[in-house]
DNA sequence: CCTCAGATGGACT
DNA sequence: GTCCATCTGAGGC
């Protein structure tokens, strides 16, 4: 799994590397394995969409002056949680939120945590709707405000950089602004939102042309 | 595909 | 009292 060393860096530079890795749950003994499709970076020094922003310490925003590989769980909008990894060392307010998956593995159980519905009954829209969200992929991975403060180094919650199952799979990262934020003024425009995008195979390869 | 209203509660001023 | 790092379902096209 990846160690706190990995986390305690340069925020931006954990984030873009976070995108494509896999984010692992183990819950009462099963395990949600995913694939980290989305993320978006928040440094409290400079970025005023950053909950601890310019030195701000409050009960809430204390957990974002820990050392990387601290997990961050808060309530949005009343309804959903939104989880982040911590990133620098301690002392220094940073943290990457997760914005969205792909489950791999254990799709079963996430979909009983999301829509307490079996994976099989599941329309074709909310299979794809699944964990594409920060508020999504915590119901999907049953993370809530008991994990705040908890660890990705854990055997509960921990990401690594391959999956057994899964090849080595070609992908792009597209860097963008980020969601939501718009209170933020300069900080709105920064691309520090980091996206999968899978590389399409040669599109010539079976399309011809006749006149 | 799209837009939009409404749900809902904690953190902070 | 105000503001959210969101999601869903309904209705339009």
């Amino acid at each position: 799994m990846l160690n706190k060393k990995f986390y305690e860096r340069d925020t931006l530079t954990v984030a873009e590397e976070l995108v494509g890795k896999y984010l692992i749950r183990r819950y009462q003994g099963q395990y949600i394995v995913s694939r980290i499709t989305e993320v978006e970076a928040y440094i409290g020094a400079i970025d005023k969409a950053c909950h601890a922003y310019d030195g701000k310490v409050t009960p809430r925003t204390k957990v974002l002056y820990e050392q990387g590989s601290t997990c961050y769980v808060y309530l949005i909008y009343g309804m959903y949680y939104c989880a982040n990894v911590v990133t620098e060392e301690k002392g220094i307010a940073s943290a990457v939120l997760l914005r969205g998956v792909d489950i791999v593995e254990g799709k079963e159980l996430a979909a009983n945590l999301r829509y307490d519905k079996e994976w099989i009954d599941l329309s074709a829209y909310q299979k794809k709707n699944m964990s594409n969200g920060p508020g999504k992929l915590c119901n999907a991975l049953a993370i809530t405000k008991a994990d705040n403060e908890s660890s990705f180094c854990s055997e509960d919650l921990f990401i690594v950089d391959t999956w057994n199952e899964h090849g080595e799979i070609d992908f792009e990262i597209e860097k963008g602004p980020r969601i939501g934020i718009e209170y933020a003024e300069e900080a709105t425009d920064f691309l520090w939102r980091f996206c999968l995008v899978e590389k399409k195979a040669s599109k010539t390869k079976n399309v011809k042309k006749y006149k």
